[in-house]
DNA sequence: GCAAAGATTGCAGTGTGTGCAAGAATCTTC
DNA sequence: GAAGATTCTTGCACACACTGCAATCTTTGC
């Protein structure tokens, strides 16, 4: 897959990424695969790093070159959102907690469900979240960067300031809800629609929890 | 420190306690306060459960049958609230969240006050969290751990389910704020009071937030 | 082409973390 | 109090995680 077939330059003059980029993202993207397929068959505290990049065909010593520890590699998702997400989401009117809140819920279910193609690995990265207690330190570490992350999304569309506290608690509170949609779907598997829609509907739920007073009209509908 | 002078039994007679679950503590708590002291010292990268546990004056084998790792010997609170704490907490009147969230912030800012009562070494372990990655990791999963134990609480409060989405968001947010103050606190100084007023503030910004049409009564000095 | 920059790898070495079994301390029970 | 059951400590051996260094090879920029 995705292999040979050098494709002569028809639509893809390679602007800015260079063969070397190219493939360093392949054998990131191949160790990442091999933990993942690894750990759902043996367990992840049974996989070894040499197993790891016996399967991905690197030396071990490259694995560390790519990841700090077996447990980072088990999490893909690149550092943040997308440039678009991103930008969409700055430029979206609106910037209330409500507003934002609601907005935010649309662009992770996007990007859950972009993340999640096959979702049969996904899934059981999650599980694996909940039993290894390594794993669960460092799914909640890449959180956290997420969280950083979008604190400067959150700022460049409110105008606060990035470090700012309104700031930060949104940005909180809305990786709150990624993780309990992302972990209520892993666990009771409670929404045949897949993790996007689980995590949506964590997003609702926080909404009407938040501003009982408001409760908004019906979601779905845009604002201007 | 608190060492020698074997106090003969004159006010403590050991009821449910035994000699061996004392001793037990008190070897934690020493592994603990080694950690934290050589960590301040030198850096937690360059200290080694050996020096911790000689510092401690055990073995280091024996360092291992109290913490899995060097990283979770840095935090010694206990799995979640104490008793007492809790019970004031689950009794006290109203089920809303905003109600809800108000008492928590009374709850944590008091436990976050007895727990670090020289406050010194709270701070720089709360430092080494923002520096070292895997002491983030180790942190976050600590935080998780007493984020599960606060959703039993919330969920004996308001009577829903302990696994309910409603609590287990309350819990996620509740424990945002916390962090957030935590980590506030330690980064800008801004507090002179300490942690825990800095706790305070993030949940009296947190419910302001969270309900623009209530705008709780006053409590705010500060502005951003 | 050629030289700079970057990637892969082997090797050696330190440190983490676990299973096991022997020994010492504490708790139990009579 | 003394024997016996628990539990804690410790040393030992071992697999594995991770790092620094230096050699080698590939890509890139000129």
């Amino acid at each position: 897959m995705t292999s040979g077939t050098a494709a002569s330059a028809v639509r893809e003059p390679a602007p800015a990424e260079g063969l070397r980029a190219r493939r360093r993202r392949q054998t990131r993207a191949e160790l990442h695969a091999a933990t993942v397929r690894l750990a759902r068959e043996h367990g992840l505290e049974h996989v070894t790093v040499e197993m790891i990049s016996k399967e991905a065909g690197v030396s071990p010593r490259t694995f560390f070159n790519y990841f700090r520890t077996k447990e980072t590699a088990l999490f893909a998702w690149p550092g943040g959102l997308t440039e678009a997400e991103a930008e969409q989401f700055v430029s979206a009117p609106g910037r209330g907690p409500d507003a934002v809140l609601r907005d935010l819920g649309d662009v992770f279910a996007t990007h859950v469900d972009e993340m999640a193609p096959g979702a049969g690995a996904f899934e059981d990265v999650l599980a694996l979240v909940e039993k290894v207690p390594s794993a669960l330190g460092a799914f909640l570490a890449e959180c956290d960067a997420l969280e950083r992350d979008l604190a400067g999304a959150i700022a460049r569309r409110t105008g606060d300031a990035p470090d700012g506290q309104t700031v930060a608690l949104l940005a909180g509170i809305a990786m709150t809800a990624v993780r309990n949609g992302l972990m209520r779907w892993a666990r009771d598997k409670q929404h045949p629609d897949g993790p996007a829609a689980s995590v949506r509907d964590s997003f609702t739920a926080l909404r009407g929890l938040l501003a009982p007073a408001y409760t908004p009209p019906a979601t779905t509908e845009r604002e201007a």
